[in-house]
DNA sequence: AGCGATGCGCTAAATTTTTAACACATATAA
DNA sequence: TTATATGTGTTAAAAATTTAGCGCATCGCT
């Protein structure tokens, strides 16, 4: 998902676990995933990580905090555009019109309101 | 992305291509993925996909097509959802309001009207 | 029938990934 | 200061992934 490329499957896992976190500690992490997954293989993983440059650490106290590497929005961006190449034949607008119906009927009026905005700066622009 | 669960990396990188292509042969696979890999190779990991229940085949004359098992809508979906957990904090209309922001004005006519009538219908049903 | 081309299945080696044990360091509390 | 708890780095074995070679079957052609 983040950066997709030269990262494993476990390794992608832990990645998006600190962004949906926002970072945390080994035992964050390990407990946010839940599998059965020992402290010190998290460790590992997360220094692999670190290693190749996808995380960063930095001490809290005694221990250590990871965070993504590559910015949320951009990792967010990437993510999203690899859906879009792979099942929405380039259209992020199809993409887009995808999400919507999947909470047809469940969205609520502030949301609506932002949707609108974006819409019609968009349609400025295009004018 | 499609079925994440028990899917290796190459393993994934060759469903995306066929959802990209929806549905190919061999040969159509390996041009696709266009790094080095040997044609040997490509055949090996279609095969365990299809072991995996994750890919069907059949027979068009002398060679195999190969097609992806989960319904393409379906799979996209997953790949949605799972950015939309990832990087959204649960709300699909924020990262639809991120995939049009990506394209601010560059949305067509036909592309706007597609858009607000999901939204109408949407509109709709939550009144 | 004989021959080259296309494509598959089987097999195995090389590499990467995944897991976790162990020893060591630092802090906390009795 | 000694024991306990927390957390780290190193290391290595087990497991999974990844890559292709090779022989066999089938097709189309002469």
């Amino acid at each position: 998902m983040a950066d997709s490329k030269g990262v494993s499957r476990r390794e992608r896992e832990i990645l998006d676990c600190l962004y949906r976190l926002g970072g945390g500690s080994v035992k964050e992490v390990q407990k946010d995933l839940d599998d059965g997954s020992s402290e010190s293989t998290i460790r590992t993983l997360l220094g692999i990580l670190v290693t190749k440059k996808k995380l960063t650490r930095k001490a809290d106290g005694l221990k250590y905090v990871y965070h993504p590497a590559l910015e949320r929005k951009k990792a967010s961006n990437l993510a999203l555009e690899r859906v879009v190449r792979t099942f929405f034949d380039e259209s992020p607008v199809l993409a887009a019109n995808s999400l919507l119906e999947m909470r047809k009927g469940k969205i609520t009026e502030e949301e609506f309101d932002l949707l609108e905005a974006t819409i019609s700066k968009s349609r400025a622009k295009t004018k």
